[in-house]
DNA sequence: AATGAATGAGCATTCATTCAT
DNA sequence: AATGAATGAATGCTCATTCAT
């Protein structure tokens, strides 16, 4: 038993191996300028192999955005889970929360908010879609669940709380693919961090009744 | 003369109809998807035909991107230009704008923000990458502006206006991806009206001094 | 009837007009890597018009060859035909001659000795195969005759003296694309004319009796 | 290690066979003429597959001329290495051994000498660009050094060996494109190897000192 | 489990040539 | 006579994916 229990561990250790490479390949070349070669040859693998461990390239690159939707999820739950803090406290530690995960890998983010996209996730297997839309459920809803409790007593607008998400999330997806734009057309610095800082200022001040 | 400006608007209409073609491929094919052929297929012409019309596949793309942006300059800059509104209206109105632009044609706006990416204007010729960088500029400037005296009698916060149009752009493009994402995930109805709706009311609130 | 003198003269013109343009862009670029419309650029006009005076490129580059040759047909009749030379004195003419041709358009002569092939000329119409037949045979001929008389007094070797043709065209030809291969390796000067020089005077010395 | 061995040697095969199929289709229509499509189809493979041996068509068809070049050198170079003979009968043998190199593939024989040109081998990568280099040099080099003796002892005319070198290989390229110009034009039998034989006899005679 | 080798299916792009005007 | 516009037919090359070993 002991045998296969290293059979496994290896197995997993050999997908993360291929899951680093593709990281690394992806963030430089992107979705579309990365080929299968360039990440088996990162990984130090055969092509061939790849496809032991996913079923084609669009797997392996969901399985990149599942790995980071699940970081998203633990983060955004633990600011939800913080029982003791007012909602505006809430919304900065969100705010916060956001930002760190942008933090982790911003190449990467990029490729993920940019090719969640319908043309895409129907290439997926039935199975992976679903996980993936599990997942974007799950955090939009913790996301949701930060802004409940001010709903509920009254401190914020009486909106449903999934509107307060999207909106959240689209600020941060928003911001993340301009700054992205940005670079491409040529100015530098990350203004990623003050705008966000703003955004959610705005968002938070607006919320409330009065 | 007369033949000269018939033959001059018969290019014209050539470079249109290929640009509907694209358009209505793009649309349902996502820039990856869709082939030369495909396009001049729906175009009635042979491929060869839409090289002489543009440079390459990307230059298109690039094209309608240009045409979409300039529709939402003239919409931003007129609502700018309301000299007699005062600034929570213009908000209210450029809220408008904005979701008339995403009525204009839904499923190329999400393409336009999807590929505005500094993978892709990389590839560019650089007259049409300054372009690009032009119209992005000068749709920012003119969403500022109608921030600008707001924030100059003390009416909203005291940021930098820039800052503000970042965040409504940012909203507004995180949304709609939002929205594509979210139709690629289970087959949602329109949300985007009222949320955008609810987002810039947000805005409007959270960004005045008191 | 003068009008029809004059459109003759301008149908002349405007062929020499393309023939110009086709030298130059075949000289810079290679048969090979020369288009029709570099060429109809150059000279000024359109495509379509090229097709009016030749009936494809192919005869288009055929006709160029002609005009060569029959410069270099002129050149070596005149050599033959200074009956009061010695045959040594006459190769010696002969052999300035072919130097002085390559001297007019180095680059082209390399393209048309690299292009009379079999599989080109194959391609041509029966009529223009056969003028170039008809010039190439000529100029043979009249090589050969500048030998012919050393042969028949006895000064010279007693071979045919088509064969001493073959031989200083030869030379000539292979000198020639050497010296284009060697530019293609790198090394620079011209070593053509001293090459040539040599060789016509071993030819020179080799074929006398004894 | 029998198997590693037997997978090399089955790599080379698969390359030799590519070979000869580009070979074969080389000759029949040329460089311009066969396509990567004819020549894997003779192959019986797919064209995908010639990529993994070779890099793209160009160094495909210089590495044929490389195969060539190699035979030729080795050739000359016996020719020289036979230390026993006197100069002519050097300049006899070089003679034959030329010839014998046209005999082993006279179509293509054409192919490289038409093709080694400034404009074709700009497009070769570095490396085979300088391994041609590399081959040209040794062989003229080998030719000179036949010269080098008959030079040095004062049987020859006092030039640099180089350019008795030049002349030769000059008359021997001139002569095989003039046959496949002579067979373009008409169809003639083989004439070169009398010609071949004839002039390097007269050079062999004019190149003596007296 | 791993992979070397092979490939099917494309795909953007080029270019000589034609033809209605 | 001249041409602007159009295109048919290629063509070299790529890449995700498969499979025998």
């Amino acid at each position: 038993m002991g045998i296969e229990e290293r059979k496994e561990r290896e197995k997993k250790m050999r997908r993360q191996q291929i899951m680093d490479a593709a990281k690394k390949v992806f963030a430089s070349k992107g979705l579309g300028g990365a080929t299968v070669e360039n990440i088996t040859e990162e990984a130090e693998l055969s092509p061939a192999t790849l496809y032991l461990y996913f079923k084609n390239k669009d797997e392996l690159f969901a399985s990149l955005n599942l790995k980071m939707l699940e970081a998203l999820i633990a983060k955004i739950e633990s600011v939800r889970d913080q029982g003791n803090l007012n909602p505006e406290k809430k919304i900065k530690k969100l705010q916060k929360a956001l930002y760190e995960v942008y933090l982790t890998d911003p190449l990467n983010i990029v490729n993920v908010l940019r090719f969640q996209s319908k043309e895409r996730l129907r290439n997926l297997s039935p199975e992976l879609a679903s996980q993936i839309s599990d997942f974007t459920k799950k955090y939009m809803k913790a996301i949701a669940e930060i802004f409940k409790n001010g709903v509920r007593d009254g401190t914020f607008l009486d909106r449903h709380p999934a509107a307060f998400a999207d909106i959240v999330w689209g600020v941060f997806a928003g911001l993340v693919l301009l700054e992205d734009t940005k670079k491409g057309l040529e100015q530098g610095k990350d203004h990623l961090r003050p705008t966000l800082e703003l955004a959610l200022e705005i968002i938070s001040r607006g919320i409330k009744k009065n």
